[in-house]
DNA sequence: CACCGTTAAGTTTTT
DNA sequence: CTTAACGGTG
């Protein structure tokens, strides 16, 4: 039964049950569909205990989706197979085990902005001013170490260096004991966690690895350095392992994913079996062959060909777009024209590069009554207020969790300012104790501290903040339900009433985002069936995806990143110009950088089915100035006998058009800045043009802005050598 | 200690 | 154009 739906290769993936296997599964090649037979294979043709079976994900929609998938194919109770992400999995072995390394149970789980938090007290403490040392560098460089697998005192031999001199060093060690003392791990430290207790304690090593006989690992392309590690740790004995990926589909690499777990696989496994998976049924052949032109350009490939025995199918339409404003409009009138020939807004997507990108539109969908939704970027836990109240939560959890008491032991205003916060917390590191430890010993015992100077009201502040935390830790173990504990801590706490004091039309915003974080808490708890405040904690840190809402017919919005892993019958790939898609910063990191984003290109033409636009603007909004990037370079690589070019909001090519003519044609545009322009004439050295400078010699020009006697550019010089003139000015002439 | 004005900088973001 | 973060003032 399983062959009937599979072609051949696809079938040998789901057979070759035992040894090492890599499948390397193009785009829409068919790879989840593979997968999850080869799950059910294992299970009804094989007979393997469901919890013999490991598979890990990176995200938790793919989770899902193949849990769900799997379920509907086999009829087996779906909560005994381990389908999930690689942190729920480490999770899950750490919330039993974590005694090992010396932490409890019941430990928090940071995500990146507490960690930054955790960082700027660890600099600020040594008296480094946050300007000499930014902490995103310093949390850049512990990332990468967790990404590698290292964790302190690691025992070489390891396979990666470390520059323990490195200045940094000594902050990560401060950072590592820091997270220790709050019985917190960081997302990193989750798995490196794991590596930990198993390379430090052969018996629970022993204990996984006997358990699991097969693994499976998704996305394989998106695996760091410690996540192979681990997955080699857990097939080391049995080597069934099987990892599925496509190289060409790496676009995570700014975030460890390193690219040489596909590339080296062989080297770990000798006896690994490849599978390439290289037909593609998603797409028209104009689209597959359009994007295989694009990525045949990188280096960094196992090589793979893809193919479709799908039609030929319509052109790419490219549209070179007058500005940004023209290219929204276009993008609104040709989803409405789809709209009104019967297709399916759901079957429609725009990407973009960056999420700003979403707004212009965004203005023009709502104009045009279109309705869209947004996917990702999910900002509603990052609010202050939701974060505040996830603060109190933690504290109840944790209650060394020193980093949340801080945030919220002067909010709402209790009187307790920095200088307080400071003395409090100073005398809890001469104690080697926690603050909260400290504050109840103070409460307890306000004689014996009185050498800390505090004010009375301080201490009456405390002990009533402190009365009403412990009421609830009480609660939390008697096993009171987490929406009974969060109204509690909203409340009591005077939360609530602080936010109502205030009548501003924000804290009404507010307000309501706190019941819809109460809504979450409710909704947490009938989907679980062990509800606790610690467990909600976790899901939220570990999956803060909205609830998918199933309202069928909307435009789908997203960033290119976001699109991984979706198919859309008609895409809008927006903003392919220099400088956003190759990004700007990209162009900076050479080719390895430059080669990811044309993965990220990749990735963005093959999620179409059907049919792709591709639009560009001359002229776009960017850092409050109008910016002249030229065509991506991704553009010119689409060979021209695959797409149809159509421009938008002049009627002439913009490459060869008389300045004047430029702006002669009637502008139906109001905005002043638009109508200054008109006055000037344009930019004459638009980005990607070669210029001679009477000292620096050639160059090559990156950056274009303002117009006219405005005009700035950034110029690349032979050697990298790089300045910026006032074009106007600067003794610089085009070749 | 809270508020306000100035300044600087500005990707992507599975967990 | 935005937003975040800092420094100064009341």
């Amino acid at each position: 039964m399983f062959s009937m739906e599979l072609n051949p290769v696809q079938k040998e993936a789901v057979e070759k049950t035992d040894g090492p296997i890599m499948i390397l599964a193009g785009a829409g090649s068919g790879k989840t569909r593979t997968l999850v037979s080869r799950i059910s294979y294992l299970l009804k043709e094989k007979d393997v205990p469901p919890y013999r079976l490991l598979a890990l994900t990176f995200s938790n929609k793919a989770a899902r989706e193949m849990r769900e998938r799997v379920a509907s194919l086999v009829n087996l109770d779906i909560n005994s197979l381990a389908i999930t992400t690689f942190h729920s999995f480490c999770v899950r072995v750490l919330r039993s085990e974590i005694t090992y390394l010396g932490l409890s149970k019941n430990f928090t789980i940071y995500d990146e902005a507490e960690s930054r938090a955790v960082i700027k007290s660890v600099l600020t403490r040594r008296g480094i001013n946050l300007k000499e040392i930014s902490p995103y560098e310093v949390l850049y460089f512990i990332e990468n170490l967790k990404n590698l697998g290292h964790y302190v005192d690691r025992s070489p031999p390891y396979n990666y260096e470390v520059e323990e001199d490195h200045e940094f060093y000594s902050f990560y060690l401060e950072y590592e004991a820091e997270l220790f003392k709050a019985n917190a791990l960081d997302f990193g430290g989750l798995i490196c966690g794991v590596i930990q207790l198993f390379e430090k304690f052969p018996e629970v090593k022993k204990h996984f690895q006997e358990r699991y006989h097969y693994v499976l690992v998704d996305e394989y392309q998106d695996t760091n350095r410690a996540q192979f590690e681990l997955i080699k740790i857990l097939a080391e004995k049995r080597k069934n392992i099987c990892v599925v990926g496509d190289e060409d589909q790496s676009i995570y690499s700014w975030r460890g994913a390193d690219i040489h777990n596909i590339l080296d696989f062989e080297k770990v496994f000798p006896e690994v079996q490849i599978l390439k998976l290289e037909q593609n049924y998603r797409s028209s052949k104009n689209i597959i062959e359009a994007a295989t032109h694009v990525i045949s350009q990188n280096t960094l490939r196992k090589g793979k060909k893809m193919w479709t025995d799908n039609p030929q199918g319509d052109s790419i339409l490219m549209v070179d777009c007058l500005d940004d404003k023209k290219e929204a409009s276009f993008v609104a009138s040709e989803l409405l024209d789809l709209y009104k020939k019967g297709t399916l807004l759901s079957d429609m997507a725009v990407f973009y590069r960056t999420n700003s990108q979403s707004r212009i539109i965004e203005d023009h969908l709502r104009a045009n009554k279109i309705p869209y939704k947004i996917i990702g970027g999910t900002k509603f836990y990052d609010r202050k207020e939701v974060k505040d109240m996830l603060a109190y939560m933690r504290l109840v959890v944790n209650d060394k969790d020193s980093l949340a008491l801080s945030r919220i032991i002067n909010v709402p205003a209790r009187g307790i300012g920095a200088t307080s916060l400071r003395k409090l917390e100073e005398e809890a590191v001469k104690g080697s104790v926690s603050l909260w430890e400290i504050i109840c010993a103070i409460v307890e015992n306000s004689e014996k501290y009185s050498f800390l100077k505090i004010s009375a009201k301080i201490k009456s502040s405390l002990r009533e903040m402190a009365t009403i935390i412990s009421e609830i830790k009480v609660l939390d173990q008697e096993k009171e339900s987490p929406v009974t504990l969060y109204e509690k801590l909203l409340h009591d706490t005077g939360y609530f009433d602080f936010l109502k004091a205030q009548k501003d039309y924000e804290s009404l915003a507010r307000i309501e985002n706190l019941e819809e974080l109460s809504s979450a808490i409710k909704q947490y708890e009938q989907s679980n069936p062990n509800p606790s405040l610690l467990g909600f904690l976790e899901t939220i840190t570990l999956d803060n995806s909205k609830e998918e809402e199933k309202t069928q017919g909307e435009v789908s919005l997203m960033t290119v990143h976001g699109a991984k892993g979706l198919e859309f019958p008609f895409v809008f790939l927006v903003g392919a110009e220099e400088n956003l898609f190759p990004s700007y910063k990209s162009m900076e990191g050479g080719s390895k950088a430059l080669e990811e984003e044309r993965r990220l290109f990749y990735v963005a033409m093959t999620r179409a089915m059907k049919k792709l636009y591709i639009t560009f603007a001359r002229g776009r909004m960017l850092f409050g100035q109008i910016k002249f990037n030229g065509p991506s370079r991704f553009v010119d690589e689409i060979p021209s006998n695959f797409f149809l070019l159509h421009k938008v909001g002049h009627e002439e090519s913009a490459f060869q058009m008389e300045e004047d003519d430029y702006f002669s044609q009637e502008s139906p545009y109001e905005t002043d800045k638009v109508f200054q322009l008109g006055k000037r004439s344009l930019c004459k050295f638009e980005s990607g043009s070669k210029v001679r400078h009477s000292l620096y010699g050639e160059g090559k020009v990156l950056e274009s802005s303002g117009t006219g006697d405005e005009e700035k550019v950034l110029i690349m010089f032979s050697g990298g050598v790089r300045k910026k003139f006032m074009a106007s000015m600067a003794p610089i002439v085009r070749i």
